[in-house]
RNA sequence: GGGUCUGUAGCUCAGCUGGUUAGAGCGCUCGCCUGAUAAGCGGGAGGUCCCUGGUUCGAGUCCAGGCAGGCCCA
């Protein structure tokens, strides 16, 4: 006796259950375990920070980062997929200052580093939870136990081993440059941190007037008594008491302009714009004329000669302001080049916390952005101001604690990325993108214009920069191990235990080897996305330890990631490995896109339309949202989550799949199929089950193919057309084959097939809907069977099994079964109502078996074919365009036309004989060939026809007394088919009938009681209803009504 | 301002190297079929394939220029 126990519907309890076996069976192990021979697939963890909750931003991508290593594993690739946190950085420092409510670097010093360092330490794992419930309701399979942290002494080791290697080659080096700084956070921003942060904000604009005060050195002359003033303009007014300069277009025109009694000069190219009301022009000359002119500042601050002139520069545009350009070198990076230059001083009046100092007595004290209204103010009063409005523009802000970024000339210490530059580009070559034009459009972008690494982070918890300098000589080294350091450490007691972070390692002192004083550890932290960049190296505490580990994953086949990890992550593993390894240090990249909510925007915080995970996976399942993911459209195009869109999947895949499953376990465990024992030899196959195992090689080809391209969504559009077949054509037209006494071969040939095909059916989706797959394999495995649909091999295609004329063959009889349907459609005739026969062109490639299938399907009597079912047509006709235009180009119009003007019978009757005809049109010989003419059908009288590209299909709609007869049989036997199904009897009950009807009606009854009986499982057919029966019904036909009564009994 | 992607039915998306009347799924609607099915099949409604030019006998497809949106960068 053999059970297929039944499928539960509702996924939840589904899932549920799996989970709790993978953890008492330890799947997961096992399938490292039984692989650890294998082939090396190489996966790297994009590490995620557990001081916030998983979102979807970080599920998209995991969804993929576990089929490929599932996938790959089921091959017999070794696929260990070790686990990754990131820890550091200026995100788990501001959750930390948020806890301990302070706000400045100030406050934390007063706090304590120390204490507050290791805060940051424990706040890192906050979340750890929520992921990793995550993680496993996901069904995600990843390693844990062993994962990389990014705060560990090993792992810092690794990194400085890196740094100091960097260090050595010259390739690390001390900056000023003017960076985006975040005066909250105290803090340089790197370029892909700006990145991050830009938003749409209104700030002040100011169009400043700006005296001429001389004009000694200078070709324009003022000819007009009174002053003229430079008009300027900044969005930034904080920035005023820091300028030193104005810059002009040189081969730009500008303009000298009257207005209200005043004088104004500025770029001619937006006088429209940066004007309110008339004005005239008074003359026009080139930029380069006013270079030199000496001015008024607003605010006389420096008292060096150099300052306050005019100078030319490229960077001046026309598309905004007035085409004069204030200068500040202290927050601009264009305007710090000029300087630097020009020889400009530099005033620098606002301290790190990003408040004016002393020097600008005005605004002292007072935060940058809420000195602007005073500034603005006092311009007004001293009538300096010419207008003042707000204006739209993309700033950046902080990414974490969204504060505005100061342009900030400050030290720091750089990655020179560009001397490698072409490396990186030839090392980007080698990758292949998903998709292609993220490597070629996105990073090769940044690539070819690159910029330093800006490393350095003045920060308290992080990887600290491994330099010590050298108060007396001014030495630097960089420290590349924990052995160096104790080797060159004054207490070497100190330096072997001291962990690598602040505070602690800033007390680590070394013995300078030039001079012999002490050197000092550089204040530093660095750029926390060197740690997760460095994790091909410093995941195995290499070179340290694991060197086999280190090279046996190196580089990694596959990694996955959000599309904006490009310059995050993906940049950064490439500039470190390229450095260090030279070679890119992974072969296959997925970027994938963004999370939208319902109506497609994207979700974020301030809109409140961020869509929770779990409230999707605890409705419609893990399975149901990893299908959505994989099949909904390719990996890098976003994805609207919400439930309308999520939940598609279960009903159309997932619920087929199991519906299959059900209808195999209902009739298996009626007739006990056992697999082992009914063994079916390919020659007792039918056409049907060569059929589907055909489909079932090719599907398997497609999903290979697909999977090793990582195209996911051309192996789900396979998958679930094969489903489609196998449910509705597959198992559809097996059914009678299951319902049938005993076990015949053919019965035996039909369960063999089903169970072979469901087998390897939840083996190729196991990758992809590892928990149903599972389900249903618990049910069908056999004794000897792997545990685990995830312990068994991924399918291969059986070629020998494939045979393509078959798979066309069926392809056309469902075509024919689809034209068949609609033809009876149109005309109003059940399926129910048998007809006498349906015409098909002989052409098509029907063998018997299949002629049959669509007779059954069709419900007619047989089917003719003729040499071509057009002869049995009327015909119109249509020019071929496309064999007309090549041949004849411009004529084929012409050609065209006359055709149109032709009758089609003569045209077939002329090609009947020949294969061209000449024509004359407008006095041209053009030849017409049989290929130009498509000819169109109409069907005669009693007949219905349906046609689609080449198939026509032609039903004989002519109805015979018998046929009407036969119709009435199958209604009837219909009628009390629902009614069994009404009465909740089983499939398998015997049943008595008894009915009541007129004469006519009962003596049909009569006539066929035989197949009436057999079909509906009656032991005995009674024309009257004397007892009582346990259900009841009625049936109409024409006038005619029939009673019926139904029982069951134990007779058979 | 630069890079890049996208724009096809109410929604989600196909549409290969140009080729007759542009497709699928979902949704709507009418009908059919059903001894696994919350299913399936068929009919119907629903499209200026973002716009404008160009190449071509022929453009959703190729080219150019716009427009709109997204992402990335300045």
């Amino acid at each position: 006796m053999v059970r297929y126990e039944e499928l539960v519907k509702d996924p939840i309890v589904r899932e549920k259950q799996i989970l709790a076996l993978w953890q008492q069976q330890d799947t997961f192990a096992k399938s490292l375990e039984q692989t650890k021979g294998g082939q090396h697939y190489v996966f790297y963890e994009g590490p995620p920070t557990a001081n916030g909750k998983p979102h979807f931003g970080h599920l998209m991508p995991r969804v993929y980062k576990d089929l490929f290593p599932r996938y790959k594993t089921m091959q017999g690739y070794y696929v260990p997929r070790k686990g990754g946190w990131d820890t550091h950085g200026l995100p788990v420092e501001l959750e930390v200052e948020k806890e301990i409510g302070v706000n400045s670097k100030p406050e934390i010093e007063a706090y304590g580093v120390e204490r507050f360092v290791k805060r940051c330490k424990e706040s890192v794992w906050r979340y750890k939870a929520d992921w990793e419930d995550l993680i496993e309701r996901m069904g995600f399979w990843i390693d844990e136990k062993n994962a990389y942290v990014t705060y560990t002494d090993d792992y810092i080791e690794s990194v400085w081993w890196e740094l100091a290697q960097m260090f050595d080659r010259g390739l690390l080096y001390q900056g000023h440059k003017v960076l985006p700084f975040c005066p909250r956070c105290g803090t340089g921003l790197s370029s892909h941190e700006v990145a991050q942060g830009y938003r749409t904000v209104k700030d002040p604009s100011i169009s400043v007037r700006m005296l001429i005060s001389g004009d000694e050195e200078c070709s324009y002359k003022q000819e007009l008594p009174g002053k003229t003033a430079l008009l300027t303009w900044t969005t930034t007014p904080w920035t005023m008491p820091a300028n030193v300069a104005l810059a002009v277009a040189p081969g730009a025109t500008y303009a000298e302009v009257e207005q209200n009694g005043e004088r104004l000069i500025l770029a001619k190219a937006l006088l429209g714009q940066a004007l309110e009301g008339d004005y005239e022009v008074v003359r026009q000359f080139l930029g380069k004329e006013l270079v030199g002119l000496r001015y008024e500042p607003p605010y006389l601050l420096v008292s060096d000669a150099r300052a306050y002139s005019v100078h030319a520069a490229e960077f001046v545009n026309m598309e905004e302001g007035t085409g004069i350009v204030h200068i500040a070198p202290a927050f601009g990076e264009d305007d710090y080049q000029l300087a630097q230059e020009e020889g400009l001083p530099f005033f620098q009046p606002v301290n790190l916390s990003g408040e004016f100092t002393k020097e600008f007595p005005l605004c002292s004290g007072a935060f940058v952005k809420e000195a602007d209204p005073l500034l603005i103010d006092d311009l007004t009063k001293r009538n300096l101001l010419y207008r003042f409005v707000l204006y739209e523009h993309e700033y950046p802000f902080c990414w974490r604690c969204d504060t505005p970024l100061l342009y900030y000339a400050m030290d720091s210490w750089y990655i020179k990325t560009t001397a490698v530059k072409d490396q990186l580009i030839t090392n980007n070559h080698q990758i292949n993108w998903y998709p292609a034009h993220v490597g070629s459009g996105r990073l090769g972008d940044f690539l070819a214009n690159l910029k330093d690494w800006a490393l350095s982070r003045d920060r308290y918890w992080g990887t600290p920069l491994n330099l010590w300098i050298c108060a007396s000589c001014g030495k630097v080294i960089a420290v590349a191990s924990r052995a160096q350091l104790v080797e060159l450490a004054v207490e070497k007691k100190l330096a072997s235990t001291v962990e690598f972070h602040r505070p602690y390692i800033d007390a680590v002192e070394l013995v300078c080897g030039e001079c012999g004083n002490k050197m000092q550890r550089v204040p530093n932290v660095i750029d926390a996305w060197f740690d997760s960049g460095s994790m091909h190296t410093a995941q195995w505490h290499y070179p340290f330890e694991n060197t086999n580990e280190f090279k046996d994953n190196f580089p990694a086949d596959f990694i996955c990631e959000a599309m904006e990890q490009t310059r995050g992550w993906f940049y950064t593993l490439l500039a470190t490995s390229t450095i260090i390894h030279g070679e890119a240090p992974f072969k296959n990249c997925i970027a994938t896109g963004l999370g939208l909510d319902e109506s497609g925007l994207k979700m974020s915080k301030s809109k409140g339309n961020v869509v929770d995970p779990w409230e999707l996976i605890d409705v419609y399942g893990a399975d149901c949202l990893r299908w959505y993911l994989y099949s909904s459209s390719a990996p890098w195009k976003s994805k609207r989550l919400g439930e309308a869109n999520v939940k598609e999947p279960l009903y159309r895949f997932l619920d087929t799949l199991c519906n299959t499953y059900n209808f195999f376990a209902l009739y298996a465990s009626i007739d006990s199929f056992d697999p082992m024992k009914h063994q079916s030899r390919q020659q007792q196959l039918n056409v049907l089950d060569n059929w589907i195992l055909s489909r079932l090689s090719s599907m398997v080809n497609t999903v290979t193919r697909g999977l090793d391209d990582y195209d996911v969504v051309s192996a789900t559009e396979a998958i679930e057309s094969f489903l489609e077949e196998l449910s509705n054509w597959y198992v559809r037209s097996s059914r009678r084959r299951f319902w049938k006494g005993g076990m015949e071969r053919d019965k035996i040939a039909a369960y063999t097939t089903l169970y072979r095909v469901l087998i390897s059916l939840v083996r190729i989706l196991a990758p992809f809907v590892p928990f149903i797959t599972e389900a249903i394999y618990q049910r069908l495995r056999m004794v000897g069977d792997p545990e685990s649909v995830h312990l068994c091999s991924y399918p291969k295609s059986e070629d020998g099994q494939i045979d393509r004329d078959l798979e066309l063959a069926m392809a056309v009889a469902r075509q024919v079964v689809s034209l068949g349907h609609r033809a009876r459609n149109r005309a109003h005739i059940k399926v129910r109502q048998p007809l006498r026969r349906i015409l098909l062109d002989t052409n098509l490639p029907l063998t018997e078996d299949i002629c049959c299938l669509i007779e059954k399907e069709l419900n007619v009597g047989k089917i003719e074919q003729v040499p071509t079912v057009e002869a049995y047509l009327d015909k119109t006709l249509n020019p071929n365009f496309a064999t007309l235009g090549p041949r004849l180009g411009v004529r084929a119009k012409m050609a065209a036309a006359w055709l149109e003007t032709q009758s089609p019978e003569s045209l077939v009757k002329a090609f009947d004989a020949r294969t061209s005809i000449d024509a004359q049109i407008n006095g041209e010989d053009i030849e017409i060939r049989k290929e130009d003419v498509l000819f169109e059908t109409v069907p005669p009288k009693g007949f219905l026809i349906a046609e689609e590209g080449e198939v026509h299909v032609l039903l004989d709609a002519n109805l015979s007394d018998e046929l009407r007869e036969q119709g009435f049989i199958r209604e009837v036997m219909h009628s009390i088919q629902l009614l069994r199904k009404d009465a909740g009897f089983a499939v398998s009950d015997r049943i008595i009938l008894g009915y009541e009807t007129d004469q006519r009606l009962t003596d049909l009854i009569t006539k066929h009681r035989e197949t009436i009986a057999a079909e509906i499982l009656a032991i005995d057919l009674v024309s009257k209803l004397e007892q009582k029966y346990e259900y009841t019904g009625e049936l109409t036909i024409d006038t005619s009504t029939i009673t019926f009564g139904l029982s069951r009994t134990d007779k058979s």
